[in-house]
DNA sequence: GAGCCTTACTTCACGGCGTGATCTAACTGG
DNA sequence: CCAGTTAGATCACGCCGTGAAGTAAGGCTC
């Protein structure tokens, strides 16, 4: 109830700066004309903007088209060298750095593999640094708009302004506990930095660029050994009082009911991830890991054999309950099914969650929701770690001082 | 992504106008030494805001405090018979009309039977209307902010330029199947007309005058027959695509479980709700509805029957898992147990509620909630849906024009 | 190819905004 | 009664978006 909306009159140039960069940005090569239709800014305004943002360098004019005989449109876009993002996928496994341009073509990347399933915070902050490093070699930092971190667990935000500082991480999984990832960067960078749970950026690169585009409000589903999910609402990460909202693994589905990683009985998880699926089929080749265990499992039911079909017809069923309690709750346009495992079992699974969300539904709302496979696949976590600083950077109009 | 924030300078003042008039309406009688503080604005700004609402009567002066020895601040408040408003409250078996003044004292209430359990629609419309007209007796309707409206269904809002045309309600129990409400009131007032889902007004209620006062995340969970849930998002209702989220009552908690009046197998409702819980306990005296029915049911369990104690167990143990759900999808501040059931059996059930919920819930998201138990009462529907048109005048900034 | 029409974009006067410096009001303490 | 102190009012300033008027840049007609 503090400092909501904006200000002064400088903030309304602001805003106006930010609706133009993100319509340019998304909406491709587009006209003034159009701008200003879709906008609902006067003509006058649009002038005024872009020929800012133009002197900014944050737009360039390339080509123009005909108008019925009028003077020709000239259209404009955001020039993708202007400058650049990184994006870090932190798994249990390895850490992925990627340099992208502002049209997220990646220009740069490096792995660091991980020898204790990410345990070790100082290994992954050495990893994250290092991989920095490479693929800034021989790029002006000036022109990096920031770093944006996807991990494998709930992020605390802290204060915005403490420049990073206040970023905490906690993850029963890899055993983060209160893990001040934000000071710890902080020691070996000075660029801006984002960070966020893995899922909601990849929830974040499905939305501005895969199965979630034109959607307001939609939930990400994500299944790979875990289950998670990303919340969008009114277009934005939904992340309620302390970051922690959309943990969708651990919903109770039964209670009472099969035993989960995390201790408790009849979570979601253990009917759908990928873990506790080959753990409860059982036949997986020995020394597989989840993916190859999956792979085996889906190929046994493909050959017919009777445990592994029940094994996944469950699976579905399950998933189709818990995707229905989502549309219940949040009421979304979309479901959109990604994570590595959730794209490997989609083709087979899909009818069958379809069938079963359609059941356990109530129909009004299950009515306007959709449920469909994410279009992006798995390494997508850089890309919409990349999105963080995009973001900012959109939200900001272009502002390249504040960084 | 079109008309997204303010546009012109205009609309500058009008939130200023906004958040002056909220402050004060909330935080009581207040400075505008305080306010500056407290809101960010200038003196300069809140000189001039404070002096254009006192010309336009939003505001008054009353008393002053004294001041470390300077001038004493002079306090401002929002007078309560400035304008008055309309809470209908739509139940199974009535409709309760009541007529508030802009602190929500009543001032005039009125209510009118249903005789079939609220299916005929031209009923409810006709005890609306006639309710209005009784409430309003003496009353320039030039006064009238609007008429906030709670109906037991799914509130689809239509286009807001309709003047209240578009709004459609749907309700699998009492057999509403798209019932254009908006259009048939309008025949008959020419009010302003606000529609919500009768769960989210009581839970406005809560969040602006009870349990849930300061929270800006917030899940206000109400038991009565059935089970609803009203979800706050930064502050405001959560209404999902199309209004209809927060669909509590029918989340799977048991996939395969008890059987639901909604025809699905193991809803949170078929554990919690009244008149589940009535039903599977099969001992109410003959004739008794779901509230004496339930009561009898407590009283069974406090002289200690089998039957009932376990029941009412499980139920607290469902309960909690339920709210774990919530706890981890959500990630609030606080949830609070409304509904005319849930203050019934919220004495009896909550510490059972609470260890259910923390066994079930993961660490860090429970960490931050709380759990407790409303305080206004179910009679406070009609309360929360008269905040309809209150908080769309505070919104405009005290635009009486606009109505 | 010259004039004219159409459409896209630019320029500019205007009313309005919040800020911050400065001024006035109101009360206390000596 | 007068200085000290704090609350609130006033006002010049820079900036904003609008909408009307002006300019640029094409096609079309004769």
């Amino acid at each position: 109830m503090t400092a909501r909306g904006k200000r002064t009159v400088r903030d309304l140039r602001r805003g106006s700066r930010s609706i133009l960069l993100r319509r340019v940005y998304f909406d491709g090569p587009i006209s003034r004309q159009e701008l200003g239709q879709s906008t609902g800014l006067s003509a006058g305004s649009i002038s005024n903007v872009t020929a800012e943002l133009l002197a900014d360098g944050l737009l360039e004019e390339c080509g123009s088209v005909e108008s019925d005989g009028g003077r020709p449109r000239i259209l404009l876009r955001v020039p993708p060298g202007r400058a650049r993002l990184v994006g870090v996928d932190v798994g249990e496994t390895q850490v992925r750095v990627a340099l992208f341009d502002l049209a997220l073509t990646e220009l740069a990347a490096s792995d660091h593999p991980l020898t204790d399933g990410g345990h070790d915070v100082g290994q992954v902050v050495a990893a994250v640094l290092g991989g920095l490093d490479e693929v800034l070699a021989g790029t002006d930092p000036a022109t990096v708009l920031g770093v944006g971190i996807g991990v494998p667990g709930i992020v605390e935000q802290g204060d915005p302004a403490a420049d990073g500082h206040g970023i905490v991480v906690h993850s029963q999984t890899i055993g983060w506990d209160a893990v001040p990832l934000g000071r710890l960067l902080r020691a070996g960078t000075s660029l801006p930095l984002y960070v966020d749970n893995g899922a909601k950026t990849l929830g974040q690169a499905e939305m501005w660029f895969g199965a979630g585009r034109g959607a307001r409000h939609a939930v990400i589903a994500l299944v790979g050994s875990g289950v998670g999910a990303c919340v969008i609402v009114d277009g934005a990460r939904f992340r309620g009082a302390t970051s922690s909202a959309g943990e969708w693994g651990h919903t109770r589905l039964h209670v009472g009911g099969r035993r989960c990683r995390c201790g408790a009985r009849g979570c979601l998880e253990a009917y759908v991830g990928a873990a506790a699926l080959v753990k409860c089929w059982g036949r997986a080749p020995a020394g597989a890991d989840d993916k190859a265990g999956l792979a085996a499992l889906l190929g046994a039911a493909t050959d017919g054999q009777q445990a592994a079909v029940e094994l996944l017809d469950e699976a579905a069923e399950y998933f189709g309950a818990a995707i229905a309690d989502l549309v219940n709750l949040f009421n979304p346009e979309r479901i959109v099914i990604g994570g590595w495992a959730g794209l490997l079992l989609g083709p087979r699974l899909l009818p069958g969650i379809r069938r079963s969300a359609a059941r356990h539904a109530l129909r009004f709302p299950h009515a306007q929701t959709s449920i469909e496979l994410g279009t992006l696949g798995p390494d997508a976590v850089t890309v919409g770690a990349a999105a963080l600083p995009l973001s900012h950077f959109l939200d900001s109009g272009g502002d390249l001082t504040q960084r």
